[in-house]
DNA sequence: TGGGTTACCGAAAACGTTTTCGTGTTGAAA
DNA sequence: TTTCAACACGAAAACGTTTTCGGTAACCCA
């Protein structure tokens, strides 16, 4: 088992300096020709790579980014971390990735420990418990310390950075709309609790849409879900006690449960009951029906972010302070759980 | 702004040595109480937290794992990240993930990235393109190096390291056997192309499974496909044009693409014909019929592939060449798609 | 008074780089 | 012969830690 090589083992071989031998990898002028190609020669025979971490502690750069998120099981994040890690392949990063599993505490923990050197910023979605809470102060003191942070998804008004998000209440108007427009009359919501920022949106989309045809708010067909592993009885409720002809679902579990207990009910999928979906995964892709959804390019998300955290890594010296919100485009994939 | 504060900068506020900052913080018994405490407030006072990269390069422990997976946005292995990061995290090791994309070039330059000094280790499922040029001196080298790799899923017999794998053939052996207990004589298989290891294993199970019910092997119902894209139309061609009754499926995608075939061509499921699939998704759960499969708990495999590599370790002294392979159960979850 | 402890602290090396600044040698010009 | 530039290379600092080894007092005991 050979160790890595390092300069200093190279220099002593060779008997010239460590300056020297860094020089002659870098290929510098200041060294003849002949003890450089002879160095160079060594390197590669032991096959030397500088040490990432001595060019970490010396540069005072990583080049590692740093994500927290809620969780990775789940298609809506995992594509975004495709797209950060693309660019950030790209532009020589590397990424390393933490879970705060919807938990403050975890949070904190985890933007603690790689902001004490790990990492050059931070590209993150807040937790569950952290919405709750309102309580950004762990975010803030990295900020303070000069590590930008880029928030996408799940993020917080009251911090000052970088943000990619998409128009939640815009789309989610947009998503009730079509159903308004195929004729639907009493369209029921199926949302999160409301601290949930993008659950919170996105009811207020459906109820502009709403608002904006005339249709009377009806307070028992907006269903607020906490637990999303034991939500089918209240969903099933929800369709048998209302004669409701559309659903608006902020995510695509709550419809692909919402699509099964109608089929159970013998609820005809379209033609008596449209069911649009926020976030299209595979479960839209798959569910028979399938179900028409309000997309949310995660892939284009994380690569925006990735972006946005890069230039401000790569300009550091420059300052701006102006943050910019970067908001992507959603559109809506109709399949066959709506008609038209 | 203030940046973060270093023991030489609190060294020279106090007065004293870099020596004196970092023993009384370490609460040595070489200090007195009274500079010890001196110490600690102030550094309580400005947050002090210890540079991770200066402790990385004089400890030689970068405290982190390097996860190499050929794709993210893929239920099973975020799954298997999510368990590494579970026991990862409560050993104190962070993760860094990079994805080869499935080729063979990314997994290489991703891997000599990381080896430089940038994680301890490795955890790691090849790509398809690894596994097809069957070249592994990218890991051999790594291994040479002096650092460990753990090998899941994907694995190369080729290379000695410690691997988490399921049996695959033995679970597809079951999944077959299951079909044919429920009295189902033509099962046709649905897999990929061979050179993926578990591909092939799987496909082995199958012809096991028949061989020892005396089943004669008919590969006009094997299909190997190669696209996963563009699979319906011959899937479909399969299921019209063969009179089968069962399936067996290698992943739950072409499952679900069989089931919606067979649906569209009026064919009863699970009356006339029974799916089962390999990999327990989300797609299986939620599909209608919901899918019976072979459960590769994904959890499980990271964390008990994250158990291994930690226990390597910090147990580096040892030096222990024996490497263990850990075969993971699976369990069949009976649904809909199956009668029993 | 001298020798030995003990308590407290600092200097310096080490981890592996890069880079600035010297320094010595050579050759040519004056 | 002197002077100066060009060339080739090395020493050392710096990044932020930890830890070993010394060192200097003060104290105790004989």
């Amino acid at each position: 088992m050979k160790r890595k090589v390092t300069l200093k083992q190279i220099a002593k071989e060779l008997d010239v300096s460590i300056s020297t031998v860094s020089k002659s990898l870098k290929n510098s002028s200041e060294i003849s020709e002949d003890t450089r190609l002879k160095v160079q020669a060594f390197a590669k025979l032991y096959n030397y790579k500088p040490n990432n971490i001595a060019l970490s502690l010396k540069n005072k750069k990583t080049k590692t980014i740093g994500i927290i998120i809620p969780e990775i099981v789940h298609h809506f994040f995992a594509t975004v971390i495709s797209g950060i890690e693309q660019v950030a392949n790209e532009q020589g990063y590397n990424v390393i990735v933490c879970l705060s599993d919807e938990s403050f505490d975890k949070e904190v923990i985890n933007l603690e420990m790689l902001a004490n050197g790990s990492t050059d910023g931070f590209i993150m979605s807040l937790s569950k418990e952290t919405q709750q809470k309102k309580d950004f102060h762990h975010l803030q003191e990295v900020i303070n310390q000069g590590m930008p942070i880029v928030m996408f998804d799940r993020v917080a008004n009251e911090i000052l950075a970088d943000k990619v998000i998409i128009d939640d209440l815009l789309a989610a108007y947009q998503a009730v709309n079509y159903l308004i427009e195929e004729g639907r009359k009493k369209i029921a919501l199926i949302t999160t609790v409301d601290y949930v920022s993008v659950g919170k949106l996105r009811t207020e989309g459906y109820l502009k849409a709403l608002q904006d045809h005339n249709i009377p708010i009806d307070e028992t067909i907006i269903l607020k879900i906490e637990d999303i592993d034991n939500c089918s009885d209240v969903i099933q409720k929800l369709i048998v006690d209302n004669e409701i002809d559309g659903i608006f679902a902020v995510n695509e579990l709550f419809a692909v449960v919402a699509i099964k207990e109608a089929l159970k009910k013998e609820v005809k999928i379209p033609e008596e009951l449209s069911v649009i979906a926020f976030t299209d995964g595979i479960i839209s892709k798959f569910s028979t029906p399938t179900i028409t959804t309000v997309s949310q390019n995660g892939v284009k998300m994380g690569r925006k972010a990735a972006e946005m955290l890069i230039e401000r890594l790569e300009n550091e010296d420059e300052e701006d302070e102006r943050y910019r919100t970067e908001v992507i485009e959603t559109n809506l994939i109709s399949r066959e759980s709506t008609k038209t």
